[in-house]
DNA sequence: CGTACCTTTGATGTGAATCAAGAGTAGTGG
DNA sequence: CCACTACTCTTGATTCACATCAAAGGTACG
């Protein structure tokens, strides 16, 4: 967690100070974290397992925000917002959880300014991420959106073939991308039966990645 | 300008140390105040006319982020970045701006934490009404979202009927809502046809804002 | 071994993009 | 003041991607 933009650079001092006010907790799949519009008095970060960020729409349907993988914060942007968390965060399987809370952390922040700075450039790149995620959401179709997905998400594995593992179930992964559960599953196969990729269960394995770069012009 | 919430609580001292650093430029229709990638030295504020945040695709379509009228910061939220500009930002029209240099404001918020805070609140306010943009372009249709902007934009004029000015060309309109201007023609006149709105160019009246309320959830 | 959930597949419907003209509207210059 | 060009805005016909509805395999788990 030191490691981590918003503790970089910590001193050991500082660390004790700050550990004092968090807290590990375990959720067990599905179970919820917080809710979307509730007041904001904690930050978590995530050890291990995953967790989901959601809106919940007024007919009642689920849009994945964000998913947050092992190491990384999440609801430290809004803390100083007073609105209250934008959205619904869900665990994804069974994680376990450092939460920080919020005021306190905030008196820290208000020590030192270059702590500040810290924190204010992960939000920034937060912002980059979403405004990222609007033009995909509106400039690209689904099937871009599936392989700029692919494409990010690749690395080689032992047998030095290039594959994808879904952090999460299709139908939420879906819901990330932005398109409905049956309409990736069509994707999938219709890029498998083009020879691009190959898929066994939650693996997809991808013959040629700049090929996939070249589909995405067509 | 002292009245935003970056430089709310000023005091006269810091005034005169910022406004060092400050400096009114005029940019006439069209030009182009900062590119996309090209790196970040300069926040700006408005002081009158309208500024558009937009995105190009790869394919060369501009999608506009955000319409920015005076009295409002635009690109402080990417100050800490370092990656440079994430959308272009470009004059709607003739507009007045006051720029204020990065460096220089960043070393004036390191004095301070609680400036920080300010500016940090300010910015989850965005990264906020980015989440919702977000839902807004995928949960809810293209009626939906026009819609939500006659609603939002809505205020009584001198006669007491609900109007809608548009702050910019419809196809500028068009495409923050996240639809093609055709589109937008053909809701605008389906609208008008159920008796719901009237239109008259760059002005829209509105009958009933309940109403509008209402359609949204058929 | 059966219930519950995830995933695939097929048939059908619809919103919105695209292509293609035409109708206003405005700014330019003779 | 009127033609001339250049936009912005509307309208229609067509196409397409994706959602929706419906049902059948798979897979996991008590």
């Amino acid at each position: 967690m030191r490691r981590s933009y918003l503790f970089a650079g910590l001193e050991d001092g500082d660390y004790a100070a700050i550990s004092v006010h968090t807290q590990m907790l375990e959720v067990s799949s599905g179970q919820m974290i917080f809710a979307q519009n509730t007041p904001v008095s904690t930050i978590y970060w995530v050890v291990d397992g995953m967790v989901k960020l959601t809106r919940t729409s007024a007919q009642g349907d689920e849009k994945v925000i964000e998913l947050i993988g092992p190491g990384r914060f999440f609801a430290e942007a809004v803390l100083f917002m007073g609105n209250g968390y934008p959205v619904n965060a869900v665990a994804q399987g069974a994680c376990r959880l450092i939460s920080v809370d919020g005021a306190h952390l905030k008196e820290w922040l208000a020590q030192d300014a270059q702590r500040c700075f810290r924190m204010m450039s992960g939000i920034s790149m937060r912002l980059h991420k979403l405004v990222a995620d609007i033009d995909r959401l509106t400039l690209m179709k689904g099937t871009d959106r599936l392989l700029q997905y692919l494409i990010d998400h690749s690395e080689p594995d032992d047998t030095g073939r290039t594959v994808v593992e879904f952090e999460a179930p299709k139908q939420v992964v879906a819901s990330r991308i932005g398109i409905k559960p049956e309409t990736l599953s069509r994707l999938l196969h219709k890029l498998s039966e083009q020879g691009c990729i190959e898929v066994q269960g939650a693996r997809v394995f991808i013959a040629d990645v700049e090929h996939l770069r070249q589909i995405k012009l067509d």
